[in-house]
DNA sequence: ATATTTTGAGTAAACGTTTACTCAAATCAA
DNA sequence: TTGATTTGAGTAAACGTTTACTCAAAATAT
């Protein structure tokens, strides 16, 4: 491959001077600027990042971690990130965890040994150990769908159990009195916790009666989990009418399943989901859900660390608006 | 952050030294390699690939190109892809191209200057520009869901030809007579052509008479394609009982467009669809449709660039076989 | 005891850029 | 004309590694 020296000699310059042209820096006449293009052309020269990265000290990459979440909903988020990234001239780098906190500190070896320019750590809690790493190296950082009580990280979130107690409320409202939640993984901190919290003061706060069989968790927040949270809710709970999911996938393996036991939904049973993925619009019946602008959520992030790399210090956390998305997976009961 | 000479530095050795310890390479006594290790603990000193890649010509990174498909489609590629590549000690950069060309372009030059190890290219064709451009870098490039006639490079696909005449002959061995097509763009060289030829052949092969208008095209390949292009293909022919969709979304589209319109499926209407989406198992009815192991399928396309990157010069193409998913979407009519 | 090999470690060049510094030639002011 | 300034361009150091070369000290062979 070319590099800078052949540049010049072709074109019978330094490679200071192909240095400016390339960076557009003054200190060449027309004439040297057309040999060096012709040059370049006829080489077909590409300036090595690499060694532009070493002497610069900025990659333009920009790593990403994702935990084990739904695809759809990963890719709904990654999508929002890399337009934004990529706008700006950077890359992406995206970093599958799978939740398991030894991977993670590997990809952080990799992405800090990589000098990205920015970190977003997405949808898990920030340890203790992840952070002192990423703090250790300067690489600035950003949280998406997950917040820092104690470490000074900028985050972009949505407040997830007043979400949840809203899509409860919500369910209250329409004249649902027996309600039960499938809430996937209910001691992950960012998607379990908060949401079972919310479905429980929306219960209290309204009176009603509930018993602590009427959540039922499971390892994820997939189709399969929500399926099978479904099955025995049902079995336990055979009088329900209504059900607050902790995920939209979850609702759609629930409206599966309901299909195959022979009950209608919204008829017999109600639901609504959360996150707003794309095919909610497209589901049998169309589903009713607590909107997450994740794509929205993720470029703002993405904003964010670019703006920290910039050179804006500390950035504010945002945490966006939830909104119910009324479509026809809850019945009215009044 | 700490850089080797620091290290060097607290261990009372010269950076050779501890470059040496650091790549285990011999030439150091069991003391001085604790002292290295002691000191690299202490400064948290991770060594920067941007150097190394520098000077060993390897950045342990390869790019990816997809064009604007389906986001889960593209999802469980990616994943596919983005699993074997991390196990292999190397990370991915997606590029969304969005089917332009010139964006294709920048994001090819982008890679180039970012030094990746490889290139995997999908979904599209291979236009002697980008191929020349790649060529000329020298990195290894494979192809996955396209192929190159003309040009000399590996590619891992499936017989879209094949596979839809299969899919189109599986309706008429249910006893289907009227059956129509909605095929996304029909103009696309990958998804769209050669879908669309095995259509046609197989009802000619059967003696199947077919008029143009049985054929509804749309932009892309989505659930809004699926929708409207039912709604068009029905409103011409009403009397159609089997659709062949040339994409799981477009089904799942078309499904959802059935139930508004009243038409149920698979009473009234089959349809087959294309690409074997996890989703397919969870829709109502759980779609029957042609797997193609886009996981698979991406898994084998990165170990084919990642060995092409050790050495191994010129990479057997493979097709991949499809299969046909029955599930609950095509009524039998005899 | 001497010659030879092995071991442990340092020095410096190289990777492909950018940029501070330098300087000759050209331009301008007086 | 002379001195001052501007313009165009080159030289070389720096970025953080790896590695070929070198060499003294230690270990081994004779």
């Amino acid at each position: 491959m070319a590099t800078i020296k052949d540049v010049a000699r072709a074109a019978n310059v330094s490679i200071a001077t192909v240095s400016r042209v390339l960076n557009n820096k003054s200190g060449f006449s027309e004439d040297t600027r057309k040999a060096v293009e012709q040059a370049i052309e006829e080489l077909g020269y590409v300036p090595n990042g690499v060694a532009r990265g070493l002497i610069s000290k900025r990659t333009n990459t920009i790593g990403l971690l994702v935990p084990a979440l739904s695809s759809m909903l990963v890719s709904e988020m990654v999508s929002g990130i890399e337009r934004t990234v990529h706008e700006q001239g950077s890359s992406l780098i995206v970093c599958h965890t799978e939740s398991k906190g030894k991977k993670t500190m590997q990809y952080l070896q990799l992405l800090i040994a990589k000098q990205v320019d920015g970190i977003i750590f997405t949808s898990e809690v920030l340890l203790q150990e992840y952070y002192q790493m990423i703090e250790r190296s300067g690489i600035p950082l950003v949280l998406l769908s997950t917040e820092s009580l104690n470490l000074p990280v900028p985050s972009v979130k949505v407040n997830d159990r007043l979400a949840s107690f809203h899509a409860t409320e919500y369910m209250i409202r329409q004249g649902h009195k027996k309600i039960g939640m499938i809430s996937g993984n209910r001691n992950d901190m960012i998607a379990g916790v908060p949401r079972v919290e919310g479905f429980r003061m929306a219960l209290s706060s309204h009176q009603i009666p509930f018993e602590e069989s009427m959540i039922v968790s499971h390892k994820g927040f997939s189709y399969i989990d929500g399926a099978k949270s479904f099955r025995t809710l049902m079995t336990d709970h055979p009088d329900i009418t209504a059900v607050v999911a902790a995920s939209d996938e979850m609702a759609l393996g629930m409206i599966s399943e309901g299909y195959k036991m022979g009950i209608q939904i919204p008829e017999q049973v109600s639901v609504i989901g959360y996150d707003n993925i794309q095919i909610c619009n497209v589901s049998i019946p169309p589903l009713t859900t607590i909107s997450q602008p994740v794509a929205k959520m993720g470029e703002v992030a993405a904003k964010m660390v670019l703006d920290m790399i910039h050179g804006d210090e500390k950035q504010e956390s945002v945490v966006f608006p939830h909104e119910i998305i009324e479509r026809q997976s809850v019945k009215k009961m009044n």
